[in-house]
DNA sequence: ATGAAAGCGCTAACAT
DNA sequence: ATGTTAGCGCTTTCAT
């Protein structure tokens, strides 16, 4: 065989176009295109012909060709902070599967929390021209401008859980505050009277939310919530350690424990476990997101049910409701349900 | 200016293209594209102006045109069972870091265990022109021909965890075998003597071999394994609960239980303990996976640590050398190590 | 070191 | 209902 084109070389079966459909069947290159995406104006015996012969030789449209013509691309980017959560693993599960159903692709990205690899990872998403993107931002994202050169150029922008401000992007969230309210009013109605509230980076709405949502069920109940009583931390499994060491090390302990994630306050529940604590006599515990983990612990976590999957089957389904020009552009935050999961480790009174 | 569409008067910035670069500094495409592709024959004062100019108009290159010329994609397709497993959300964590560093894209999709989804899937990603494939199969699976078109053109294949055999396609497992063995071997030496085994779909490589090592190791103690220790269930946290229902029945019941997912162990330990059966005093217990779960459960789970993130990198570094043609094809698979990891669910002897 | 020109395979006016 | 034709933006011979 003589020497080739680099691209010849690595794939020997020629690919078949249209171009060989039309000259095999005898006709033009743009009924057999028409045929092939089911234009109404072919004849629909033309159009078995053609699907025959292109499944008989094995034709594949060639995607990129297209997308060069119709500068549409059919793929939507999503850019994570972490894929091996579970509870983005299960938003993305509900976006996959929408998305899958309309015929889109995901092109799925991590920023590994880093506002910098965001940043890479936007620029990509850019340049493979995606018709859409989903950003749930970083740990320690503070500007926006990486997503600039998508909306000047009206790319739909929308952020789902840890969302950002902008007139022109939709967001999909759960209602935080309202759940920050819920659990550390029902710590309150067990009777807990020192609670404190471990929570993330206050630059995310997810948990300066429920920090707003902790501070109004406390106030309400005419309690201050002092700065002593909430710790920001990176909720990681380390810090549930830490939390329960510095726990221990307060003179006047709290007697319960709000804790935005559920990885975490399992972990800090077992350190204070170790230290001869009991949960909930000593300190109640509530987490959030209801991780399988919490199922698992002893005594059962109460926790804050997030609704992943559906945060992402939505998430999709509005993007593509702009995308289709369905809907001009959701103004307002698509808020879903979340619901507070009483379990063993907060219940502190009687009807057990 | 002609009549346009109604949009293009505002906000619509128009895409910069080689040739509008070539105009303004009036050079050539070629030079261009060259420039921007860092072609060594490129003066480096030019390739500076170029790409200042091109950084200065937002320009960005047009992938599809240039994938329609070039034939590559950059991007690889990833089919897994499900996107929702810890396990499983670590692999494709580690894969795209990898991708990612080394200028792929990762096309994601899942086949929530279902064959005819999984053919489905494949032929996206054929019609996608994915570089390479990485697949971890459904339940189901019987064959792989929907994976014959990507073979015969010599689009490499790569299966990982849950593989099939194939002369021209490349593994990345763990020694499942060994584990089940390690597993097994472990609740004899801690004086169990039933044994019982709770398995998946043994189609599946991972199960089948997990078994095999099972019975590997009770042969060699002089046990017979009969079919009646060995359960083959679907592995789910439904599942888990049936066999604590099954094992209440069962006139002599096991001292010794290895089930080859944690999330499923974690549950039928669950039950049991509702059941009052005492872990690892009336049965000790063995998982798979070492999920987050498992160091959760009290007494917390003995279980086998499975590689995930690093599962995921190498399988993408293999297809990648395949692809550079680094290595012509990697015959055989690649076994990353697993370990037994011991917990107290499982300890019966003394030592502690 | 740079340029001219020919496609890659498809789609969509604009014919007929 | 079908055909003609002109690009989409890029890369890469082959020339200079």
């Amino acid at each position: 065989m003589p020497a080739t084109s680099p691209y010849t070389e690595r794939n020997m079966e020629k690919e078949i176009t249209i171009y060989d459909l039309a000259k095999i069947l005898a006709l033009s290159p743009a009924t057999v295109s028409r045929a092939l995406n089911d234009h109404p104006a072919i004849n629909v015996k033309t159009k078995a012909l053609i699907a025959e012969k292109a499944a008989e030789l094995g034709y594949r449209s060639n995607t990129f060709a297209s997308h060069l013509r119709t500068r549409k691309t059919n793929t939507l980017g999503v850019i994570v902070p972490r894929l091996n959560s579970n509870f983005m693993s299960t938003v993305l599960a509900g976006m996959e599967e929408v998305a899958n159903n309309f015929g889109y692709n995901l092109l799925i990205s991590q920023s590994l929390e880093s506002e910098s690899k965001e940043q890479a990872n936007a620029k990509t998403m850019f340049n493979s021209r995606v018709d859409g993107l989903l950003v749930s931002v970083a740990y320690d994202t503070e500007s926006i401008d990486h997503f600039a050169a998508f909306i000047s150029r009206n790319i739909p922008v929308l952020f789902f859980d840890r969302v950002m401000e902008h007139p022109q992007c939709g967001s999909v969230v759960i209602d935080n505050e309202q759940a920050g309210y819920d659990a550390a009013r029902h710590l309150l109605d067990e009777g807990c009277r020192r609670i404190m509230h471990v929570t993330g980076d206050l630059r995310r709405n997810v948990y300066a939310d429920r920090m707003d949502g902790f501070k109004r069920a406390l106030s309400e109940a005419g309690i201050e919530a002092d700065s002593a009583s909430i710790l920001s931390t990176d909720l990681s499994q380390d810090a549930g350690k830490s939390i329960a060491d510095h726990i221990d090390q307060m003179p006047a302990k709290p007697d319960g424990l709000f804790i935005a994630n559920d990885l975490c306050a399992v972990t800090c529940m077992q350190a204070l476990q170790e230290k001869s604590y009991t949960i909930p006599g000593d300190i109640a515990i509530v987490g959030f997101n209801n991780d399988p983990v919490s199922q698992v612990i002893t005594p059962q976590l109460t926790t804050i049910f997030y609704p992943g999957y559906q945060m992402g089957k939505t998430a999709i389904m509005a993007i593509l409701a702009q995308l289709n020009g369905t809907k001009p552009l959701i103004q307002d935050p698509i808020i879903l349900r979340s619901a507070l999961i009483i379990r063993r480790s907060s219940k502190r009174l009687g009807d057990s």
